[in-house]
DNA sequence: CTGAAAGCGCTAACAA
DNA sequence: TTGTTAGCGCTTTCAG
């Protein structure tokens, strides 16, 4: 009767006065520690749901020197690539029984630096910065404290922290080779704006694909400088065309370049896949599942990125500086196959 | 040099300690309250600043009965809506100094229950829930507790709950009054899957407008029924061509349908806009600026929306119950002009 | 002007 | 088997 004048969670206290008991005999029912007769634990544990009581995480967290929380620094949080990511980040420390503190920085220094101070001020446990390009960044600066920091795309590159990335080599890789498969002989490459470290490791390895298998690189078969949309795609794919009216595969750096491409060579009355097969990267449901054909394409595997980066956060946490640090790990790409390729040839 | 054997974070009385003061003191000079000499106050910021000081956040939410923490709950994180709507929310609440906690429940009412338990225990001042389209849901339940909650897209249907809606009416009647502006006479609608208030909302106001203006609306002019992708629109366009070839404008449900119209237009020898105007909805970037021509489209303003609901649960928090509550409200839409409707006729 | 001490809600050690 | 108490780090009275 009387909590129902306040409107503050009922504490620990509360639980005890109605199941007549001392506060240290409640919270040893409560958590199962110690002995204590069946009637009593029974009696605690009844006036706790009665209340409907839940111990303050803050005072736990003050208590065990670990808050269950951990912060994700986000550069660019509407980013369609950071969604998986922070999806599987989110999955592997919910498991973990873990809550994430969101913050978006915009690439704007000064709210990351605030970010962190008030991430550091409530005890996060650890902090996972998410970026959405393969660049090296600066590390973020925690001054003297010691949480647990991972890097997911995007990475520090001082040899001592653990980072996680997408090996684009390995996608670029696929990409090519399925055109191979297809039975695709003049294959081109439309590249990325190549300021972007993921534009030139995807174009640095179609080239040494196509030599592996003795491939000829048609003359002025790579065209890149664009941007990453469909605009570029378009442009590009006339710009190819032109040059080289045998072309009858493309490895497009990304899925909205390809969806240019593919409306450039309809234009052309080249149909895709027939005449034409084209492979994007991204597998970007939004692009790729509404491209007319479907995409090929492929994917980065970004959730099971952030399920790795969370794990290795989690490790950090509960084995503290013993862990050996991962350094930069890039996890592979891969092929999905729609209807952009046609079918391989036997 | 004592502080630099330990790894955890220095408290206030280590800065009492290295500045020669009670620990008292201290807080009264870090906090500029209280009357404090001048040098005392120096010696102990200095003290602070040295070792890189910050109050424990957990502690003082403690002794203040407030975290400065908010938990989002999405039920559909990567979904394509929530992206600028948390963008809104984190922009606001960050703006206030308070941290999100994010816990996505992919419509998982159990999982949904663990966050809800979660995040009461950690004492949050708030609660906003973020749904992905407008048909009623039922409210969470926070048992006794008094922790203000506003819904984001998805409403409760109580009455007495602050809801924060899209006004799909609105922004389907600028659609359709565009195609009117730009001296369409054959208006066709094509719509999403009538299971969803958002599709159901957008028809009805498609109707009203066309009578309002006494257009009529060309016999079996309205079709729907299918998903909200470029597959539905592709189709659809087909279907709606092959009864009235003289359809001179469409207001489709989303911006894919309009992707996959586009597509069956072009197939059909009908240029967008030249022959056919295109009215999406959704203003989502990654298909109305890949799409070609680029999309007119309603922007839903979810950013915005995101703003208004992170707004409403702040002064529910700082003003308590003594805030009316908003009710339901829709905010109105907003019409982007690009490429897909032509010039409007004077 | 500064120090001492109580207390936020809970846990864990120690008494009874 | 149960009760008592110290203390997590900080703020806030109340003495000095």
């Amino acid at each position: 009767m009387a909590r129902s004048i306040t409107n503050s969670a009922p504490t620990i206290r509360d639980v005890a006065n109605l199941a007549g008991v001392s506060i240290g005999t409640a919270s040893k029912a409560l958590n199962g520690k110690g002995q204590l007769k069946a009637t009593t634990r029974l009696r605690v544990e009844s006036a706790a749901t009665q209340l409907g009581f839940r111990p303050n995480e803050l005072v736990r967290s003050l208590l065990r020197g670990r808050t269950y929380t951990v912060g994700l620094l986000a550069d660019d949080f509407v980013g369609r690539f950071s969604m998986p990511l922070l999806a599987g980040i989110e999955d592997t420390l919910a498991d973990a029984e873990i809550s994430v503190f969101l913050c978006t920085t915009r690439e704007n220094v000064e709210l990351e630096r605030k970010h962190i101070s008030s991430l550091l001020a409530k005890q996060v446990d650890g902090i996972i910065v998410c970026g959405h390009r393969s660049d090296p960044r600066p590390s973020i600066d925690i001054g003297n404290r010691k949480t647990p920091v991972v890097y997911a795309y995007g990475y520090v590159d001082d040899g001592k922290t653990s980072c996680f990335q997408v090996d684009n080599a390995d996608g670029a890789r696929k990409a090519t080779e399925h055109l191979m498969n297809v039975g695709r002989k003049r294959i081109a490459h439309i590249g990325g704006p190549w300021s972007w470290r993921d534009a030139q490791k995807r174009l640095q390895a179609f080239i040494t694909t196509m030599q592996d298998h003795h491939y000829e690189i048609p003359e002025n078969g790579i065209v890149g400088g664009g941007n990453w949309d469909a605009r570029w795609g378009y442009q590009a794919a006339h710009q190819l065309m032109a040059n080289h009216s045998d072309i009858d595969g493309i490895f497009c750096a990304c899925d909205t370049i390809a969806l240019g491409a593919i409306d450039a060579l309809r234009e052309l009355g080249r149909t895709v896949p027939d005449d034409v097969s084209i492979v994007g990267f991204d597998n970007w449901d939004a692009i790729a599942l509404n491209s007319h054909p479907n995409l090929t394409t492929i994917d980065m595997n970004f959730h099971q990125l952030g399920v790795n980066a969370g794990r290795a956060l989690l490790e950090m946490i509960e084995h503290g500086e013993n862990v050996p640090h991962h350094g930069v790990v890039s996890l592979p790409c891969t092929l999905v196959i729609r209807d952009s390729c046609g079918a391989p040839t036997p």
